[in-house]
RNA sequence: GCUCCCUUCGUCUAGCGGUUAGGACGCUGGCCUCUCACGCCGGUAACAGGGGUUCGAAUCCCCUAGGGAGCGCCA
């Protein structure tokens, strides 16, 4: 049977991170073995579930670049299968109905746990007929002795004694299903044979192995994964910053450097950090897939996005990047052409919105200097290798403004003034860029364009006179 | 409280009875250099604790400690 996997979430928030991983699991795991993906939503909550949860899992998906085979799936159109197999169930005395009220279940629940025992449903209500008409539960009738053995592909063998396990409701008083019956049922309906998913639902694997078992299916494979921990070690939440995948798009990153950082957490193949997607389905092994938790290190997130934008084609980052320029209000047509701002800036961003950040002087003058590069460059001293420069510069024609005329004009003047490179080219770079980081000097005066450096130019002079008209110096 | 799970540098990890305990991020020293970044070279830093088993234990067993998950008419 060729292997099958699904991604099941609820729709009840957006895609985290942690979501993401173990989708990414399922499917690297599908595509390994030439099987398929699955993707099945699971909205059976129709209090919690919505309809901006379901685009925000499927936009989050689609961004990742992890395409399913088969789905969207919704659990809600299934609800007649549902209502067959619990039928099914209570026919053949699988499945019981109870009536037993919440005050003797709260009751029985603070006797078990002042007796120190875990609390379970007793069951009460085994072997009573309970007319179909009244209020009723229907509850699966659970073996009461041995034990479930959970042969995990990550964890290895757990056991779980069926005494812990009790008669877990499969249809409410309102007649709907609930999580582990549903569950139980798609799984087998759609031929799942592997179920990835987070380690929380280990005890939930014993459950539906012994529901699956009652009805005659044959149980899937399991690889229950550990969890992922905010970087200080406790469970990642909203306080630790971004969880949602989308936010980690519209913070600018790559989507290839957030799968690369998620396959990282529990999993290494060698002394290997960087792995496409194609590497990442030829080489990851689930059966490999490390048992502990893992915290959240947002450093090797940057590392791994800055890694990719340098080593992405630009055309395709300049196509990112263009609408993080336009969040600082910047139309990139009004400016050099962004695919040459991407190629002298690549390695000097973590993010796309850093990236932009640090471009928007291509398009636009800046506001104020950086204080602590005007202090240590913009200074009278400056003003006369600011002035050669300009008027140097003014006599280029347009053809000219290139990095290597530019730098021939710089060096020029440097040795004229009998000054070292970096007395003439730091001032200037503070002068067009507004602080003391930039491209080659050449390339940034080639992004900036003639005219925006006459300017910038001339007012830095001004600037310079400003500060220091007054001051004796 | 009960059940189950986890434990190597700050973080992600390699290791699967004999290693100077390796790599990566971070931090840091240097090189490169017109700045920043990239790149390159070097450094810092770990087997949770205690008992066993063994000639030998990060590796196997037990206990303790710490952490996590589950115990819903949520999924």
């Amino acid at each position: 049977m060729s292997v099958r996997t699904r991604f099941a979430p609820s729709p009840t928030g957006y895609l985290h991170v942690g979501g993401a991983r173990t989708a990414l699991f399922s499917y690297l795991f599908a595509r390994k073995h030439g099987g398929q993906f699955i993707l099945r939503i699971e909205d059976t909550d129709l209090e919690r579930s919505t309809a901006e949860s379901v685009n925000a899992i499927l936009e989050g998906m689609a961004w990742l670049g992890l395409e399913y085979d088969e789905g969207p799936f919704f659990q809600t159109h299934h609800f007649d299968r549902y209502q067959a197999v619990i039928d099914e169930l209570l026919d053949k005395g699988l499945a019981y109905r109870c009536n037993c009220s919440k005050e003797r279940l709260d009751r029985l629940r603070d006797r078990q746990m002042a007796a120190k025992v875990k609390p379970r449903y007793d069951g009460h209500c085994r072997g009573q007929k309970i007319d179909a008409d009244e209020p009723h539960v229907v509850r699966f009738s659970n073996p009461i002795d041995g034990y479930v053995v959970v042969d995990d592909m990550i964890r290895g063998r757990v056991a779980f004694n069926n005494n812990e396990l009790d008669d877990l409701i499969i249809r409410r008083t309102d007649g709907s299903p609930t999580y582990n019956l549903t569950v139980v049922v798609d799984d087998a309906d759609m031929c799942i044979t592997d179920v990835i998913r987070g380690d929380d639902h280990l005890g939930n694997a014993a459950r539906q192995i012994n529901i699956l078992k009652a009805w005659g299916k044959e149980p899937p494979r399991y690889a229950h994964v550990p969890m992922i921990l905010g970087n200080d070690g406790t469970r990642l939440s909203k306080r630790h910053g971004a969880v949602s995948v989308i936010a980690y798009r519209d913070q600018g990153y790559l989507p290839e450097a957030l799968l690369n950082y998620l396959v990282r957490l529990g999993w290494s193949h060698g002394d290997a950090e960087i792995f496409s997607l194609d590497e990442m389905i030829q080489l990851f092994d689930i059966n490999t897939v490390n048992k502990s938790p893992a915290a959240f290190n947002y450093d090797k997130l940057d590392w791994l996005n800055q890694h990719y934008i340098q080593h992405a084609d630009p055309l395709r980052i300049a196509r990112l990047l263009s609408p993080h320029l336009g969040q600082l209000e910047i139309d990139p047509t009004t400016g050099p052409d962004l695919v040459d701002v991407v190629t002298a800036q690549a390695a000097r961003a973590k993010t796309l919105k850093e990236l932009a950040s640090i471009s928007a002087f291509c398009y636009r003058d800046f506001d104020y200097y950086d204080a602590d590069a005007a202090k240590q460059h913009l200074r009278p001293v400056a003003r006369e290798p600011l002035i050669r420069l300009r008027t140097a510069f003014e006599l280029m024609a347009l053809d000219d403004w290139q990095p290597e005329s530019l730098h021939h004009v710089i060096t020029r003047i440097a040795d004229e003034l009998g000054l070292k490179m970096g007395k003439v080219a730091q001032p200037l770079r503070v002068a067009i860029v507004g602080r003391a980081a930039s491209p080659g000097i050449d390339i940034t005066l080639q992004l900036v364009g003639k005219d925006a450096t006459l300017r910038r130019i001339d007012n830095a002079l001004n600037w310079i006179a400003t500060q220091h008209d007054n001051v004796n110096e």
